[in-house]
DNA sequence: GAGTACCC
DNA sequence: TTGT
């Protein structure tokens, strides 16, 4: 109910700065929602979404999938991208150029000019899912920015620094909201806090995230 | 929110 | 410890 008010009247297009190199652009996909909603079902019948183990052998809140020419994984060996799904023994589907494009363009808005994702992992969040305190650390070229995009329920979003114990900023994450992350600001710890129970028109009672990586070599 | 045991 |  809030969301939808929120929603409507959000300063649709308008930037908010996060730390140096991280912004937020709001509203930025909400117009392609619908697009990339059933861009997402497509991958998900291709690749499901999977509940991950951790390291520790642990199961992950979050659902997660990808696309692109490598897919991040987890499991009991560590954390790493494959260019083979796991589960199917296929390679990941392609990255939709529509995709691509939103991403690309979300980055040269924030400040990064010449962004070239390769991958996307999508995490779907129901009521009670989270992503505790954590670095996109897995991709070897640093110079490339994170395009993260919020679809559906809204989530409380943790931006720190670059030790797990700086300062943190709360925002609130709505459907369409981009965040791009980079530079100075690449290596910032993140976290997703416990999505509430709710529902969202587009996506019912899910969170779907894309999150816009380069994961090969610089 | 902090602290702990436990996942493999 | 991209967990519970």
């Amino acid at each position: 109910m809030n969301d939808l008010i929120d929603t409507a009247l959000a300063d649709e297009g308008s930037r908010e700065t996060l730390a140096e190199g991280a912004m937020i652009l709001r509203g930025r996909a909400r117009s392609q929602a619908p697009a990339l909603l059933a861009a997402v079902a497509a991958i998900a019948a291709e690749a499901p979404f999977r509940r991950m183990m951790t390291p520790g052998g642990l199961t992950m809140s979050v659902a997660m999938t990808n696309c692109g020419a490598q897919g991040w994984v987890t499991d009991r060996h560590g954390y790493r991208y494959t260019p083979v799904d796991p589960q199917t023994g296929r390679p990941w589907p392609a990255l939709p150029e529509a995709l691509r494009r939103l991403a690309v363009e979300a980055a040269a808005e924030a400040g990064f000019p010449g962004f070239s994702p390769d991958v996307c992992l999508i995490n779907r969040y129901e009521p009670g899912s989270k992503l505790s305190l954590h670095q996109d650390r897995d991709e070897p070229d640093r110079s490339a920015p994170i395009v993260s995009v919020s679809l559906g329920l809204p989530a409380v979003f943790l931006f720190g620094g670059l030790t797990r114990d700086a300062p943190k900023t709360r925002t609130r994450l709505a459907h369409g909201d981009i965040v791009v992350w980079g530079g100075p600001s690449r290596l910032a710890y993140h976290a997703v806090q416990t999505i509430k129970p709710g529902s969202h028109p587009a996506t019912a009672d899910q969170r779907i995230n894309l999150t816009f990586r380069k994961a090969g070599p610089p």
